[in-house]
DNA sequence: TTGAAAGCGCTAACAA
DNA sequence: TTGTTAGCGCTTTCAA
């Protein structure tokens, strides 16, 4: 393990300018730069992270805690996030908060609070005010991605506007009989996500002067399987007690409804309009019309956030503080309704 | 933040026995242990991990290289090492290497390199030589998931075996057109992955004593959208010309050809039975009779041979050479030939 | 079984 | 702009 002090000796300077050349802190000479760059290259010299961070106190090190990896929209943020952070010559420390209490706690003693981390991402997880008292005690900045969390800026799109404007699209294309699938209150604790976007569907229909129909709509999970067993029993009628179109929540829940759809022998957009949210992988296979949001953006961004909060007036991400992008994509499974 | 010579303190003892009783290594009598425990957690006293490494050279970190997130497969491995690393105490550093070349490069030497971890889990990635040589000059052991890494410990199912087993459950079925998707060499730079899967296909039918139909194998990418053309060109002809079973190399891919078939009108599995490979979470929603592979098992044993090495003697996970299990699932897509 | 003390390899005052 | 030097907080010989 070559040292700081053997590349020091190379280039017939002091530690101190080795470590001040590497690191672009403090002013180096350009030449002397030039004489300590070359011989650590030649040393193949790399500094060890763990005496650089006891000395410094930064760990070059990010926390993402997550409730689940196997997801569309965390093993994105996390993807997003991670390359960005890589940019900055961060890693990425990855806590899985799937197991509650104890494993939780063990958690956040042992690895989150062991000095490890100069900053948390956490990824719609709702953290106790506990949890975020001790963050903030520790000086550790912390952003959240996908959902409120109490006393912390939190990056997220608009589910209010996302279901309005998915619910605008279906409504400009002539529907009414609008059916709406999403969370019921039981399975809110996603931050009220399920409840936005509930009340977005039903600020547009309020607006556009239709009236609601508590029978359109559905509680189930947010699965394939679960839109698909909800769309099955709303479809299974006749054609006029039928609704002619549905925004599911997200996606997957799409994509089981346009199934059961097919499985009732319905044509897709002719007898019925099915728009989700995400723009899952899956969305554009099936031609679903859907509410594109972006996660990997909802990384990157979380990271430049923390970067800023980390090294202030260094990087500037001027707007951070914007909304998150989202977006109408219309494919095939939406159309006017015609009568 | 407390340190240990508080502990100590507190504890009337010297920071060398705090160390010990706290680490469990090295003697301590169960009553100064115990009394050291107290102290620790009185004052909320959490090691420095820095300091620690520093002092130790352990970094109780272990680096995850992997090529997507996003998928199946790659999330459920890193969530399956990460349970486990947790139970050890260890942290998971994410690296994703998605991109190639330069980024490829930077994360070797700035990241993996930099001594921020005791060891490396490879998940289907290719290493090349040389970086498998820098990690064992650093005298970091490395274990591959997903595919043979040459001169590296890789876990990884039987690909051979499990393309057989399920070709045999088709044969057993009756069936003897049976149709196979898979990768073509071009895409085989997963680990020949998809030859060894077809070449676990042609051993089963040759077993067999069916005459292999190369019409019949069919290449395609391994994602649902690839599995749907495939199949639709392979499944759009008179009965007699067509394949009566599929075999496919991915549920992915299996489920693109349920669908491929319910568009031309076929019925499953009264036309056409379909076995996929991984057990994917569709899989069930579908139907799909599949061969299983435990992607959280695998990561999980990377884990366990880690600590082995990282730890002679201290944990018995005897048996860790046993190959990766894989199962037989039957669900509704595979039946009896009837002719 | 315990304590004293010498580092681990680097960073950041401070001084020059 | 550069060098000197005192830590950063812990682990681990070595000695008792």
């Amino acid at each position: 393990m070559v040292g700081i002090d053997e590349v020091a000796r190379h280039a017939g300077v002091s530690t101190a300018t080795v470590s001040r050349a590497l690191s672009g802190k403090g002013h180096v000479s350009p030449s002397t730069k030039l004489k300590v760059e070359a011989a650590a290259l030649a040393l193949g010299y790399v500094v060890s992270s763990t005496a650089s961070s006891l000395a410094s106190g930064r760990m070059k090190n990010i926390g993402v805690v997550v409730p689940f990896l196997n997801r569309w929209f965390f093993s994105n943020v996390v993807e997003g996030a991670q390359k960005t952070l890589l940019r900055h010559g961060y890693d990425l420390t990855l806590y899985n908060l799937t197991g509650g209490g104890e494993e939780r706690r063990s958690v956040f003693e042992h690895f989150l609070l062991r000095q490890r981390v100069d900053a948390v991402i956490a990824i719609s997880l709702e953290l106790t005010a506990d949890e975020v008292a001790r963050l903030h005690a520790l000086n550790k900045p912390l952003v959240g991605v996908g959902g409120p969390i109490p006393g912390v800026r939190t990056l997220t799109i608009d589910d209010v506007g996302v279901a309005r404007l998915a619910t605008e699209h279906l409504l400009f294309l002539g529907h009414t009989r609008i059916a709406h699938l999403g969370g019921n209150e039981d399975v809110d604790r996603n931050f009220h996500l399920s409840t936005n976007r509930r009340r977005g569907y039903e600020s547009a229909l309020h607006a556009a002067g239709v009236p609601l129909e508590p029978a359109l709509v559905v509680a189930c999970d947010f699965t394939l399987s679960g839109g698909y067993q909800a769309a099955r029993a709303l479809l299974d009628r006749p054609a006029d007690a039928r609704p002619t179109a549905i925004f599911a929540a997200s996606d997957e829940m799409a994509i089981g409804s346009i199934l059961a759809a097919r499985d009732l022998g319905l044509v897709i957009p002719r007898d019925l309009s099915i728009i989700g949210v995400d723009d899952h992988e899956l969305a554009d296979f099936f031609g679903l019309s859907t509410i594109a949001q972006f996660p990997q953006v909802q990384g990157k961004r979380a990271v430049e956030i923390l970067m800023d909060e980390l090294h202030p007036g260094v990087h500037d991400h001027a707007g951070w503080n914007t909304p998150m992008p989202f977006e109408l994509i219309t494919r095939v499974s939406t159309a006017r309704l015609v009568s």
